[in-house]
DNA sequence: ATACGTCTGTTGGAATTCCAACCAAAGAGG
DNA sequence: CCTCTTTGGTTGGAATTCCAACAGACGTAT
């Protein structure tokens, strides 16, 4: 667990929580560690998770499918974020979605139950952790909103300016990158790539943004 | 606020708390309550909140509002139900949404700050609420989830079948009511009404459910 | 160098949605 | 009883998206 250190260290759920306490806390709430390769599935939907996770290293996709394969993109986790800590929190009986990998990963678990219940040693972390998981589980809900803002505009063209504005006023710049390619961004999106790649090159024509892979820039 | 007791002993955020206590421990949360008329907006998208709100009566929305006045509904708040503590609780700067009563109203407005920090009196509520409001906030973010379920799906069938089918579960029923008419219904799925209307006909046509008003049943 | 896989942009016809308008039913209020 | 308002269903043409297929660019392995 040792090697992981500098990674917790930067994970929100453990702010405010001083480094070398940081080992004991992680025993005390019988965290542990597993590796994925690429493509990997950490959540099945359906299931009933009691644990969440948090990336290590690499990264996880928050992903729902339909029978016919359409793939929805929730959201992307990278190193230090969590997921799937709402379901685990409510024990959902059904999980909606599925995580899987997007590239080779190590992912820490923690059983949600250990978080609220103040434990036999009466470790005194478990207060601050419910407040940092709030803070966590209220900007995710914050985020699920934004992507409610893309996905509820009725045009492709609409979705696009929707999006690459806030990312743009995320960046504080009106240059900046996107941490999908066109098959995700468009299941980001809920769109079809091919109609997606056309209306890009319209905006591009129309001179309203440049683009050159995932590198964008609003004019 | 004596009033309003029996409101408030069915509110999940005071849930483990004793009925003796509910006054005193809203006292020291300096709650305040306001009446509202239907129609009226209660924040604005665009200012920052530093209280969220608790429904003692009537029922609020929560949308998203374009230029063009496309208007998309991201929950319906019935009593009982908090809205706007994620914004609150992260002390986000603009608000991505509006809130709006959809019928005459009072609102019990809690300012956010006073929830974490334990106050001068030593209330120990303090921690029993961050622990509710965590479960509330994880139970928002799984709506929420399932809103984006019904919104990626391509057709204006597909969003349909998906949110009947999970309403009727929710009912554990095949036959069910749902909180929508059919305008808001669609702001919901972020649909065209009237192309919705059409393909409600078609698919009692098909034999696939019955309907009449708000009252649904699928076969 | 060649072959292969992946990613992205383009295109054309089919399918769907959007929009505006209209009509009918039900309720509210005079 | 009549009128006004709200709500829900229908329709036809315009606009958009979907789907499938193809082509070019790039990187990697053989």
């Amino acid at each position: 667990m040792k090697k992981y250190i500098d990674t917790l260290k930067t994970v929100k759920l453990f702010k405010g929580i001083a480094e070398a306490d940081l080992l004991p806390l992680l025993s005390c709430l019988a965290a542990t560690v597993k590796a994925y390769e690429k493509g990997q599935t950490v959540f099945f939907s359906g299931e009933s998770i009691k644990s969440f996770g948090i990336v290590l290293s690499g990264e996880v996709q928050v992903i729902q499918e339909d029978y016919y394969g359409n793939r929805s993109i929730i959201g992307k986790m990278i190193t230090g974020n969590l997921f799937g800590e709402s379901f685990a929190c409510t024990e959902t009986k059904s999980l909606p979605v599925s995580v899987v990998t997007s590239s080779e990963s190590e992912l820490l678990f923690i059983d949600c139950r250990r978080l609220a219940v103040p434990c036999a040693r009466a470790c005194d972390f478990h207060s601050k952790l419910i407040q940092n998981m709030l803070n966590i589980v209220s900007i995710k809900n914050i985020e699920l909103t934004e992507k409610i803002e893309f996905t509820s505009k009725r045009t492709t063209r609409e979705k696009l300016i929707a999006y690459l504005s806030t990312e743009a006023k995320k960046a504080g710049s009106s240059c900046f990158s996107i941490p999908f390619n066109r098959q995700e961004l468009a299941d980001y999106l809920s769109v079809e790539r091919s109609a997606m790649s056309a209306e890009l090159s319209k905006l591009r024509d129309a001179g309203t943004l440049k683009f050159q892979k995932n590198r964008f820039e609003l004019l």
